[in-house]
DNA sequence: ATCCTAAAACGAAATGATTTCTATTTAGAG
DNA sequence: CTCTAAATAGAAATCATTTCGTTTTAGGAT
C-alpha cells in the first residue's frame, strides 16, 4: 500500500515524503473526517519533528491534486477524508461521528452543462453534499 | 418596501430594527453578494455608529432564518445575497464578479429520502451550489 | 554510490476574519 | 408612557490558518 499511494503522490506530481505517506495511511484507515489538528496530533507519535504547518500544507496539496476530498463544515474549519471512491461522486458526512458515506453522483453534470449554456457562463467547480446524522447516530439521538 | 422587511423580520421573530432594514434594502437591491465588511464600510455613510460585529451578527441571524443565503466561497469567508425566489433552489455564483443565478432545484430531495432510509441516517441540510464565472466575465477573459 | 537542486519541512511569528464581552441603547409589547 | 428583553457599541480576544527565512530531503542526474 505503500507502493500505491507512492505511485499516486507521482502521479500528481509531488515527491512521496514519508511524512506525505503516513498522511494518506492514516486517513485511508478511517471512515471519518479528520482535521489537520487532529492527524497532526496522532501524527507526531510517528514522527519526532513535525510542523503543523507541514499537516495543513500537506492536506491542501493532497485536496488540490484530488488524492482526498475536503468536507465542507458548518463551522467553517477545514477537514480532509480518503475517497477509495475514484468515480466522481458526492458526500454524505455525519455531522456528529463524522462518518462519510459516499452518494452515488446524481444528474449535477447535466445541470453544469444547462447553467454553461444558458448565459454563455463556465461552471469551474460545484459543491454537493449532504449534512446530517447517519444511522447510529441518529439512532443513539446524539446531536449535530 | 420598508414594511415588507419589517414584516419579514417580524415573521422571523426578529425586531425590526433600522440597521437591520438598511441591511435588507442594501442586499436586496445586488444581484451579487456581499462580504460583511464591505456591507460595513457602505453602511457606516449611513449610520454615525455601526459596529462590524453588529453586521455580522444580523448576518448570521437573517441567513439562519431564511432571509438571506449565505455563499460558500473557496475562500472560506463569509457572503451573504439576497434571494428573491422564495422557491427551494440552489445557486450558481460567479467568482469573479459575484453575480448569483438561481438555479432550478434538481432531484436533491429524492436523494435526501434515499440517503435517510439506506441506513436509517437523517439529512439535516444540504449543499448545493455551482462555482464558476457567469456569462459576462466568461466573456471578458476574467479570472476567478 | 554520490551530487545536486528543486521541493519539502521546520517552527516561530504573523495574520486577520470572526467572535466575545460588558456596558449602553432601543424596539415594541402592555 | 413604561418597562424589559433584545439589540448595539466598541474594544479586546480568539484561534485556525498562513507566512517567512532557514534547514533538510527526495530523487533524478552524474
Amino acid at each position: 500500500m505503500e507502493q500505491r499511494h507512492a505511485q499516486a503522490l507521482k502521479e500528481a506530481g509531488m515527491k512521496a515524503t514519508p511524512k506525505r505517506l503516513a498522511i494518506l495511511e492514516m486517513l485511508e484507515g478511517e471512515s471519518a473526517y479528520a482535521s489537520p489538528e487532529e492527524l497532526w496530533k496522532r501524527l507526531r507519535e510517528r514522527f519526532e519533528r513535525l510542523g503543523l504547518p507541514t499537516v495543513y500544507r500537506n492536506l491542501e496539496e493532497l485536496a488540490a491534486s484530488g488524492v482526498l476530498s475536503k468536507v465542507i463544515h458548518p463551522n467553517r474549519q477545514l477537514y480532509y477524508y480518503f475517497c477509495h471512491n475514484r468515480e466522481h461522486h458526492h458526500h454524505f458526512v455525519c455531522l456528529s461521528c463524522r462518518k462519510v458515506e459516499d452518494i452515488a453522483s446524481c444528474g449535477i453534470e447535466a445541470l453544469e452543462r444547462e447553467v454553461s449554456l444558458r448565459n454563455g457562463g463556465k461552471v469551474l467547480s460545484h459543491i454537493l453534499q449532504l449534512n446530517g446524522l447517519c444511522g447510529g447516530c441518529a439512532k443513539s439521538g446524539a446531536n449535530p
